[in-house]
DNA sequence: GCAAAAGTGTTGGAAATACACCCATGT
DNA sequence: ACATGGGTGTATTTCCAACACTTTTGC
């Protein structure tokens, strides 16, 4: 579906191109990443090691220049690609950013992306160079506006997990509502009622029952469920008016 | 706060940055604004006729490619400015559109902005070229993927409008609540009930009385407000939790 | 006096919250 | 046996939705 465009390390590219744009007085369009994951019940995002003079051995999103003949999307995705050797994630546009010297070397313009995994399921590939999961509270310090996008990106997902079935991309297949829950919690921040939590997922009427049940825990093992996004129809659609500011 | 550049028609110097774009391979990068306004009770969008070979005579999006020494925002107030004399309007960035063909003459990344205009105070001053408001249903053809970008602007505004306090860019310093629930069931499309409207709006805290009242209406005349955005405090933010697929 | 919209309260139902006890497993 | 989290139901409160009559103005 998407095209693949076989640059296995497009990074000197990525240089030799800025030198282009800072000369032509041309604005550079790019995309980054970024990566959200689960493990631990905790929140982590996906970074890599800056080889940027100007930012050396910060933390980085995972981007790229878009290339002439792709859509942004498909930049997106295959920055994710060529990073973790995923396809078939949640990927999603949040916002573009393009402040005029938010790049050191030129003027670029960023389209920022969010995008969900699964952490356990998917062990990403690439590991090669300097990738690693980053708890996504405990990040102060990035290279570029970085930390700006990447703030964005997670007040973007704090909402819009509360709206939009799109929380088990980052859980496995099969998962018990206590992780479920561990999730909301912590992404949003808060400590949710047990009970209420059941009964609020039960009633929305999305989640499957597998017979499985958790193994090798020390207490009751939970039983397993599995996202089903066929069940979940927007029954009479929210009501008309929402307003609450 | 701005920077005006000046350019009071920048149409040729837009095809010349064009023809050089497809010549470079290179990829350009516009703004976009979606001008709301509300008149007669119907929600409006300001189009201009399209002076593209390919789209003669269709409407279009007011919009510009971006300067190299400007930021996005930067750029599409300019735009507006430009097009409408007006500044201090609400504007914010939606989303950002960028396939490969979605423009005729070269690769052109576009950034769409929402503004929110209230029509009657402020005339807008350039209605030199062909200038005019639309009613936003009751649009089918456009230029370029513009009716796209309508689209999603309109839908982001009808979600945005019931979560933050914008509406009131549309209407004039002194409203009425009946203009106001006119604004709401024209965006929304829906009938409100009129009393749980006022409700809704009192118990929110961001109307200030004035005492002044409607005239030369052919019933009794309704109280003026204006809106205070002081008043309105996050007071106890709503709640942690939103749950609501 | 008639038409047209302003203004105003109450009630029933649904959904959100708070809360406590027993159950199954590993050690 | 005990520690740990799984699983369940109910009472209270809060918010939403439906609904009808009187008032003020222009004509």
């Amino acid at each position: 579906m998407l095209a693949d465009t076989s640059e296995t390390s497009s990074r000197p590219n990525v240089k030799t191109i800025l030198k282009q744009l800072e000369g032509d007085g041309v604005i550079g369009i790019s995309v980054d990443c970024v990566i959200f994951g689960f493990d631990e019940s905790e929140l982590k995002v996906l970074l890599i090691k800056s080889d940027f003079k100007n930012y050396e051995g910060k933390w980085s999103l995972l981007g790229n220049l878009v290339n002439n003949h792709e859509d942004l999307d498909q930049a997106a995705y295959r920055v994710l690609k060529e990073r973790t050797g995923l396809d078939d994630v949640y990927l999603e546009q949040v916002k573009t950013f393009g402040e005029v010297f938010r790049h050191p070397a030129a003027r670029v313009v960023t389209i920022a992306y969010c995008s969900l995994i699964n952490v356990q399921h998917h062990e990403i590939k690439k590991l090669d160079n300097e990738l690693h999961w980053h708890r996504v509270t405990a990040l102060s310090d990035m290279a570029f506006d970085h930390k700006k996008i990447l703030d964005t990106c997670y007040v973007w997902l704090q909402k819009r997990i509360q709206e939009h079935p799109l929380g088990f991309s980052l859980l496995p297949k099969k998962f018990s509502l206590r992780e479920l829950q561990n999730l909301y919690e912590a992404i949003l921040n808060v400590k949710l009622d047990r009970r209420n939590f059941r009964k609020k997922f039960f009633s929305m009427n999305l989640l499957e029952d597998t017979d499985e049940y958790e193994s090798d825990v020390p207490h009751r093992p939970g039983k397993l469920y599995r996202f089903n996004y066929e069940k979940y129809q927007k029954k009479e659609r929210k009501k008309w008016f929402g307003i609450d500011f």
